[in-house]
DNA sequence: ACATAACCGAGACGGTACGTCAGGTCTTATC
DNA sequence: GATAAGACCTGACGTACCGTCTCGGTTATGT
């Protein structure tokens, strides 16, 4: 039961800018190995400012992922399913496929992997891409281009499955053909036939 | 503990495979932190003897990662493309929802997103895990079950997609329900409409 | 805890205290880290409280120290040199043997080995001590009891030298006995020959 | 119980010489903060190195400050017991009151004191030092020319007390008059009379 | 049969980064 | 305007691994 309700120096606004915009800096280059050191030096703060506000190197470079990665959000509205979700998906994969975004969703997936903290965040980030996502399921549900018993979940998983499949293994690139390619099947697989 | 005997002048194969042994021993474990150092104790070794004959610990994890992958091999003929996909899904969903087979493969990218040489063998390998799965489409194909003008790639894509989603996000569990519509939502996609 | 209240304006008379209060204490435990943290929390004060009186952690503890120190102060005046030395040199080492009071002198001069400030506080509380006891040398010279050509720097050093000695080196413990064959000892080699 | 004396890469020699000459060149300086990463550094030498041989920090230094000591060694015989003790404390008051040698001891009382590992080390020191003081009285004893009730401990106490209250507090330098005066005094305190 | 040479275990080495701790300074709300 | 709280920058701490190197020793081969 604290009688006031703080005291002391607040925390520096100002700080925890510079270090998430330092880390989204690193993460943008395709250095795999970024420290925390080097965080906070290109910052200009202490590593403890760091370890004071996020409990892991990873959670730290997944929050400046994700805040960089909120920016470019896709909010489709043609009218139609197949409109909607080719435009999504073509949005999608062409933001996703530029070096430095690739880079930071590998190495935010490689922190993920490593640190359950950083696993947290990644899982936050991801669930809050899949529900635009089936929002537009959802409306097609409602103008009954969808049928109704359609699996959200794995018709989620088929798109960003792709997606991430394609950033971590690299075995194709991530083409504005295969997405409207990868859109007309997912349109199919929900079909009212 | 030294109970194999030196062979020198040749490479000593019992070396090799307690290598290996040991490293998917730590693999199936999910301690997401491996040393060199602990797989060679383990194996009773000396660090110099992995260093020797792999470029990294990453290619070592990978190649014992890869080498146990390889015993689970479904290769399905059951005549039909609907059946034979579903089968293959089905299995390989059941393996990967194994635990330490999940470990496994989390541990295998994370090792491939910081050392070049694990990422080339992770796909390497499932560039194999691929081919098995485009024989069933190319089958269908020759049957006339598969239309002709398929992506080949991105059908690889949409199946292996989901299973590393899940296996890498965990948002949804490997299921043998959604093999199934996985499964179908592939057959339909292929479909000579 | 704050019980002591905020005084403004002024100096807190009952913060300084408390201070010097927490530092004794600590110094008097035989923890050889004491923490600029640790005192200012023992004190229920800011660090910075700290900081605006004091110039460094070293001249705080070693005002503590001075300050007990002060207590233990004999000023005998038998009428005899010997007698008066021996009193003197009895009471310190008797004084000093005390473990806390040891404690408390070893982390003094730790602290003056790293601190300038700190090194011109002891120098000065040795400096009054080493005054005492010439005290008693003078008062024998005008009784003619010792000789007047003694060297009388030489004489202290002597004197505190064992002393210090035998506290941070520890070869042998500060006994009455070790005292009184000093005071004959040094009476000897003052006497007028 | 090992099969086998010793497996695997010897202590290196040279490592083990370049670390200590980087500590007593550090020593030699005046800096009061010497870091375990400025030795390494300046021996061209992993921390760990370091770590693997000696406990502490404050252990390395003073060894390092032991072997340069031990070379100054002076062993006089000049038959007399006054002249043995005369020679002994100007030689050893001329060498310490050199500053890299003052500075050498002042440290390693420094790290002593906050470290018992390096606190054994000095003890150790000291006690071969005093042992060689010592070797002059029992030989004045041997020639009759010290009382043999005198109290040994006080006596190394007294000379050496001298000599660290000085370097130490650095109330007045250690001048051969010094030295000449306090062997007169000690000569004294010993004599059959 | 014996020298050679590649291999082996052990483990020390120079490094890099880790996460923690403390020193001394600055900032904020409160008295 | 001094205070308690506490965030801040700095820099050292001692540890864990990395990948390399150097030992003494083991065996298959080549002479």
């Amino acid at each position: 039961m604290p009688r006031r309700a703080h005291t002391g120096r607040r925390r520096n606004e100002a700080a925890r800018e510079a270090i998430l915009a330092a880390a989204a800096d690193l993460l943008a280059r395709d250095d795999t190995a970024i420290s925390v050191g080097a965080i906070a030096a290109a910052a200009g703060v202490g590593k403890q400012t760091i370890y004071r506000w996020w409990p892991s190197k990873g959670a730290v470079l997944l929050e400046a992922a994700i805040e960089r990665a909120q920016e470019l959000t896709p909010r489709p509205d043609t009218g139609s399913f197949a409109g909607d979700l080719e435009t999504f998906l073509v949005a999608t994969f062409e933001t996703v496929s530029a070096p430095p975004v690739r880079a930071l969703l590998r190495t935010s997936m490689a922190e993920a992997l490593r640190d359950p903290a950083a696993a947290d965040a990644l899982r936050a980030f991801t669930l809050s891409r899949r529900e635009m996502l089936l929002e537009i399921l959802d409306r097609a549900g409602e103008r009954g281009e969808a049928d109704e018993g359609t699996d959200r979940h794995l018709f989620a998983d088929q798109a960003f499955g792709v997606l991430w499949y394609r950033v971590l293994l690299g075995h194709d690139p991530l083409t504005p053909a295969a997405a409207r390619a990868l859109a007309a099947n997912l349109v199919r697989s929900c079909g009212s036939s």
